[in-house]
DNA sequence: GCTTCAGGAATTGTATACGATATACTATTA
DNA sequence: TAATAGTATATCGTATACAATTCCTGAAGC
């Protein structure tokens, strides 16, 4: 399995080698290139993405930390498996939250917010899947960045990251229909213009909405997935 | 500043050294052995608990992750500050999902559970401040446990470590009065006693109540400390 | 044919050693 | 006297090297 460098990388680089890899890893576990339950050597890792182990192993820790990868004592490092349970809790979280907070930020949005996420929407629907991915994920940061703190930031971004693995199981932004692209869009451009009425409870619907809906998709996608390819390998926990 | 290593990392013990080092570290910044604030070198701490770096380095990012300690490109390691801001932050998100959670709970506590909580309560009491500690840690999650899920356990128990550091400021163990002792007791028994009576929304009601109350109490602590050394050292971000 | 046990190969976990970076102090100049 | 630049020191970040544990393969026994 190798993790081919993104380009990207060269944009996101920070000083240290725990950074660069940290989020070399998470693209990985993120885009599917490390597999769910997938099991690897930490050096072949380091190889491949030409440091030592010393930096992997730190940034292991980190992800350890995010949910995504599991690290036992002298086993092999282990991606973290996708099961429904797992999707559902994520989502249970993330709707106790998120709305309230969405809400809470409406009477903060200042033009400059609007603007910005405006921006941030377009960009959604750019060629570059990871850039594609990155304008997401800073669409809906940007929606609670109002009243969000520290803590806020730190607690819904570990279960962004978490949510965008099953996220990638519906859409892929590499093979995608006019149709299926335009959709993506209305839909966060429907959060976006009830953002900008001032409602808070209007918002807090929407994205209690758009969550629920997400989630459907996903568990339905999940079922496809374990029907195609029989019970067998689905046993073991409801692993997919 | 010297950690002294606790006697009961005996018992705590994991196989590996970074476990180990990171309940240290851990116990060592809940208790304030380490100040909030503090920057210290992480060889040093390395030799404190007989260990090379990497183990510590490693425990740092774990640490990193639950917003305990603050790691910068080429700086020393920096014990997080403790504000007001940073602690309302906590409690509101402990407030979002702990009483929902435990009322969820209720339905499914077992006479067992009923039981643990029972020993985990008379446990709250011992003379081994740290037993003390770590059985009302306990008692928490078991409050919620019949309903929480992997996710759930993941996320609130960082923010019972993030919360513990200022329940410190207000609760010591090794330093309190009977009366004291005797109220933080009740105020547990009346979570353990509601949570009796199967009424979902009852719980729910004491643990709002229970988590505003001990919000109250840790303002107040906050604000006496920053009266009695004067505005200050108060000044940078209103850190204490 | 299936399970159990043993030995070797591979992988992990930690320690030591070295190079890179930030901080602190001192001397110099305006 | 205050500000600034330069150097010196301390600390971090990473690579290499070695010991301990696990995993896999193969053979023997039931």
């Amino acid at each position: 399995m190798a993790i081919q460098p993104a380009i990207r990388s060269v944009a996101a680089q920070n000083n240290s080698a725990v950074d660069r890899v940290t989020a070399e890893i998470r693209r990985a576990v993120l885009t599917g290139a490390l597999p769910p339950g997938e099991r690897f050597s930490i050096r072949d890792l380091a190889r491949q993405l030409e440091v030592s182990h010393i930096p992997i192993r730190e940034a292991l820790r980190r992800l350890e930390a995010e949910g995504l990868i599991i690290l036992r004592q002298a086993r092999s490092a282990e991606v973290a498996s996708l099961t429904v349970a797992d999707m559902e809790a994520i989502y249970r979280l993330r709707l106790r939250l998120e709305p309230e907070l969405g809400g809470r930020s409406v009477a903060l949005l200042t033009p400059e917010h609007i603007a910005e996420l405006s921006e941030l929407l377009e960009r959604t629907g750019s060629r570059d899947p990871e850039a594609a991915w990155a304008a997401h994920r800073a669409f809906h940061a940007a929606l609670v960045a109002p009243a969000a703190n520290e803590w806020d930031n730190r607690i819904l971004g570990t279960l962004w990251i978490a949510a965008e693995r099953y996220t990638h199981l519906v859409f892929d932004y590499t093979n995608i229909t006019e149709d299926e692209r335009q959709d993506r869009h209305d839909r966060h451009a429907l959060l976006l213009a009830t953002a900008g009425t001032g409602d808070a409870r209007l918002l807090e619907a929407a994205l209690v909405q758009h969550l629920v809906s997400n989630e459907g998709k996903i568990r339905a996608a999940i079922q496809a997935l374990e029907a195609t390819r029989g019970d067998s390998t689905a046993s073991a926990g409801g692993a997919i």
